[in-house]
DNA sequence: TACAAATAGGATAATTTTATCCGAATAAAC
DNA sequence: GTTTATTCGGATAAAATTATCCTATTTGTA
């Protein structure tokens, strides 16, 4: 009987076990939807709420609520009413880059936070892990500065790359 | 008037502003308590939840859940009574990898995670960014695997580095 | 002008993560 | 053995994130 008790208690771990590779949900949905909408807007196609929720697989309201933050901080262009939806001028495809997008939901804490989470944390008072974090923190932060949604859009077009499961 | 309004609800965001680097709160408690114990465990010395908590910075109790977790996983040894606290055997110190700290509490969505969240994300199937979190996402895995309690502990015991501000 | 189809946004709920409290169990020292 | 200093662990609360609902507003079209 214990050992069966000492069983069951092996996956009583402190949380749910943090499901999130690095960016908050809201910034996953956020970096898919406007993945989307550029691929639609690439042709001329202006996208509903209801479509880019069901091509992202993504919960209707809550992605509503991103894509107004989106459009506040004019990253996209949403047009209400009849025949209205979500947008990126062609023009501006090319020019958006992943850190706008993370930047305007998670923050920039993805540049400038400490592996610790320490409020200081540089050279000159770095955390155990400031050398080792250093390298990764950088290639993270130029891969998102240099990605643009172009060449992502372009990818799901051509099916090279998908938005769900 | 209407000026006014639009500058208050300037900074209307959806959260509260994702301050988390990589890893959960949890994880950032659970990392710099395992160098503190390190580092003391390597002059023999035990040392004592409440010490630990006012070392790091942390709340206590939510501490203790932590070092608790850790405990189950084998990472730390704890001594209860009196004299007890929490230490690392001397010779395992230099064995343990940040990687299995991370694992026990965040779990290893951090290796296997996709970018954007998908269920499903490899070279057959990939995300729109796979390509570009490929490098980022081994060169972490690395870093975790081979860094080990040691050499940050050293690096706290020598005042190199630090574990709170 | 009325209607239909959208987004905008406030209120609220559900879930997860973070944090606290308190009694039980344990072990050393007297 | 009693006291005291600890960790352990269950229960609960607080805060943050994720999710839903409902109404208002806007816009195109009949």
């Amino acid at each position: 009987m214990r050992i069966i008790l000492s069983y069951l208690k092996f996956n009583v771990s402190l949380n749910q076990q943090n499901n999130q590779f690095m960016f908050s949900k809201a910034c996953e949905y956020g970096l898919k939807a406007s993945i989307f909408i550029a691929s639609n807007s690439y042709d001329g196609e202006r996208v509903s709420l209801k479509e880019i929720a069901k091509e992202i697989n993504s919960p209707e309201a809550f992605t509503a609520k991103i894509l107004q933050d989106l459009v506040r901080h004019k990253i996209i262009n949403s047009v209400k009413g009849a025949y209205g939806g979500f947008e990126i001028p062609k023009n501006e495809i090319s020019s958006i880059k992943l850190s706008q997008i993370v930047n305007a939901i998670d923050g920039d804490s993805i540049y400038r936070g400490c592996g610790l989470g320490l409020h200081v944390c540089d050279e000159n008072h770095p955390c155990p892990v400031h050398d080792q974090f250093k390298d990764i923190r950088m290639q993270l932060k130029d891969m998102l500065q240099n990605t643009n949604l172009e060449q992502l859009a372009l990818d799901i077009k051509s099916g090279a790359s998908f938005l769900k499961l």
